[in-house]
Formats: C-alpha cells, structure tokens, sequence
DNA sequence: AATATCACCTGATGG
DNA sequence: CCCATCAGGTGATAT
C-alpha cells in the first residue's frame, strides 16, 4: 500500500473512480479453480473458451498463431504482461510467457488432486484496455491456496504489534509533515479463505463512507 | 532367438563374422550410466561428447543445427532410429526422437537419485554404417536398472519348466524334421548385474568351440 | 568444460 | 467438444 500526501481536491478520488466502475462492471469477471498443469512450471495458464471470448480483447486471427500481448494490473496496482495465444489441437487459450512469473510471484497452487480444490482470495485482475479501442475492464478472480506441505512461516518481526504500530505512524506522520511518499508493507493473509468476493460488493458492503 | 534349419555349408557363419569384428573392434564403445534425465518422459539422451566425436558418423556442420539420422542395431538384430542433434548453449551432443520408444522398450531407468546408480546390463547396440563410406561399427553399451518399486512378478507359465523344455524341444524337433522356422522366447533376465562386458570378450571366455 | 537439470513452448490424446 | 494432462524439443542455468 502507498500513501501519498494529498496537495489539492482533484487528488481525491471516490472509490468508484477507483479502476471498478459499477454496475457497468457487473458479470465481467471469471472465477477458475486452478489445475496443475495451470500453476506447474512446465506451461501456462488454460483459458477457459467462453472467459477469453467474452473479456479478453479480440485476437486477430488472421496471425498464424493469433497471437496478443495482455497487460494486468492487480488490485496493488502491479502490472503484469502475458502473452495470449489461440493455438493447439484443438484450438485453445492459452496464457504462455509471463505467467509462471505470476504464478510464483502470488504463491499460486493448484488443489490436491483428489479434491482439485482452490481456495479463491482476495486477487483481482484487471485487463488494461491496451488493445482496444474501447476501454474494457476484466476483472479475473485467480486461485490461491496455501501450499499443502507445512510453511515455515515467515519470521515476524521482533518487534511487538505495538512498537510496529508506533513505528508506522512515525513513519507516516514525518511523511506527512514533510509532504513526501511513504510506504506501509502489510503481511498478505496466508490462510484459507472459502470464498472470492468482487471488490465492488466488497467495498459497498464494507465501507459506508468513501475513502481518499 | 529364432532358429533357422541349415541347408548348406554357406549358412554356417563363425562368431567373427556376427557382427563384432574382433580386434578392429577393440575399444570403439562406450558405457554410460543413465541420468534421470536421460530416461525421463521429457528428454532426449545427452551423449558424451568423447563418444559422439569417437564412435558416430561425423555431423555436417554447415547445417544449421548439425543433425543426421543414426540407425543402430542392437544384439536381437531390432534396428532403432535415433535423431541425432548437436544444440544448445553451451553446444552438445544429443539422440533426440526415437531416443524414447528405446527407453520405454528396453525398460530402462536412472537410478535412485541419491545414488545415481544404473546396473548396466549386456544390452549391445552397434550404429549401421549407413551415413559412413567406411563401415564402421559402434558399440554402446546402455544402462539397464529394475524399477525401484516391487515389480509385478511376471505370471509365470503354469507348467514347469520340465514340461516347458519337453515343449520347446518338440516344437524344435518337429521344425527340424519338416526343415522350417521356429522361434524360442526367453525371459530376458530381470536380476541386477554389477557389470558390462562387451560381447566378444564375453564370447571368447565362454565358447571354447564355434557355433553356428 | 562438460553435462544434468530446468523452464517453457509445442501438438497429441483422451476423459 | 472442452480442456487437463502428457510427450517431446528447445535454450538457459546449475552442478
């Protein structure tokens, strides 16, 4: 999360400026429990047909293979490139370069196999409207699931919630009495989570006022 | 081991002209133990560059990347056909497709990864002269391992092995009466063996008498 | 320097 | 018929 200090009104924006744009976003999402070949090293990511048709742009399939280059950004506003390509016997989505990366980079893990289970969390996607004439925003819901073998977890701070608190609104405060950017590193939820939630619900559910 | 009736002085062949051609041939194989790699689903057989250079038919370099077709031939007089590529960064010698039908009809496996271990077994393969002006004969000798899981025993016959030789040798005394083909099936020996030896030496030590 | 392993792209196959 | 998995070819990287 990054903080910056606010120098006139236009810097303020309401939440539904905030990249989800309402109901003119609602269905604009999939939701895919992730395989092992999706989240192996060894390949990419297999789109589900009616997912790319409808909320990808469309490929030009006059390339021998068609073939775009997908640009991501997630709800921390990190981009990420994929290279979509329509190929195979038969003919398939696929995410191929780019998605590995993704894939470590979130911790992705494909369920056991008996139960090829994927807990959804929190991670939306958004296509950025690159390659379309009109902007279109996608939202896609990616899988996580904590990896089944016992983490080492991460070494906490030796410091106590309460000094990290303290330490943190220094930090802020100095940022803000010097109008400088500073940043906040939070731990992202390790644990299991049944369900994925749109950030739209989520945020009109949650907060009652809006937020700058 | 298919058994032919002789019909005349010329079908009487001596060991030295079964393919192994004695001194000429002293030291033209190699032995390697297989890697994990070497027999996985996945990949080709990395050759030693020392053997490639020494024992197959020289690549044509201009091309680009040097290839040629090996035709080998193993003790059983089954021809195989390996593709054999010299690529990658750093440059080395590679048997690519038909590498694999090999691996999976002659069972072979890398050892435990720990030990790295393979029990070369009497496995010969002699490459055809077939890109050489000069016939030149190779012998490799290839790494054999029992799979580390118990293996199903394979269902042995019902009758006994009394009653198998009785079998065998009327089906071989019959064949000979009417001077046609027969045909013996063995069981090629499924125990470990610490050692390869070449064939000649093998044959030089245990017949002391030709046969035909 | 040689080579074992790996990441990653590919079409084929079959549930 | 979709797509999960597989087999196989490639250069990069580690050993």
């Amino acid at each position: 999360m990054s903080l910056q200090p606010v120098n006139s009104e236009k810097d303020v924006y309401s939440v539904q400026d905030f990249g989800i744009k309402g109901s003119k976003h609602t269905g604009e999402f999939f939701c895919k429990i992730l395989t092992a070949s999706d989240t192996s090293t060894h390949g990419g990511f297999s789109v589900p047909r009616k997912a790319a048709e409808k909320l990808f742009p469309q490929l030009d399939f006059s390339m021998q293979p068609p073939t775009q280059e997908l640009v991501v950004r997630d709800l921390h506003d990190n981009t990420w490139t994929f290279r979509h390509i329509y190929r195979g016997q038969p003919k398939r989505h696929l995410l191929t370069t780019g998605w590995s990366m993704f894939v470590s980079a979130k911790k992705l893990a494909a369920g056991a196999n008996i139960f090829n289970l994927i807990v959804v969390s929190n991670l939306v996607i958004r296509v950025l409207p690159q390659l379309c004439s009109v902007p279109k925003y996608v939202t896609l819901l990616a899988g996580v699931r904590r990896a089944s073998r016992q983490q080492k977890a991460l070494p906490s701070s030796v410091l106590s919630a309460d000094s990290m608190h303290i330490g943190i609104l220094a930090a802020a405060g100095h940022a803000a009495a010097n109008g400088s950017q500073f940043t906040v590193f939070y731990n992202p939820r390790t644990c299991r989570s049944e369900f994925g939630v749109p950030l739209a619900k989520y945020r009109k559910s949650v907060y009652s006022t809006q937020i700058s």
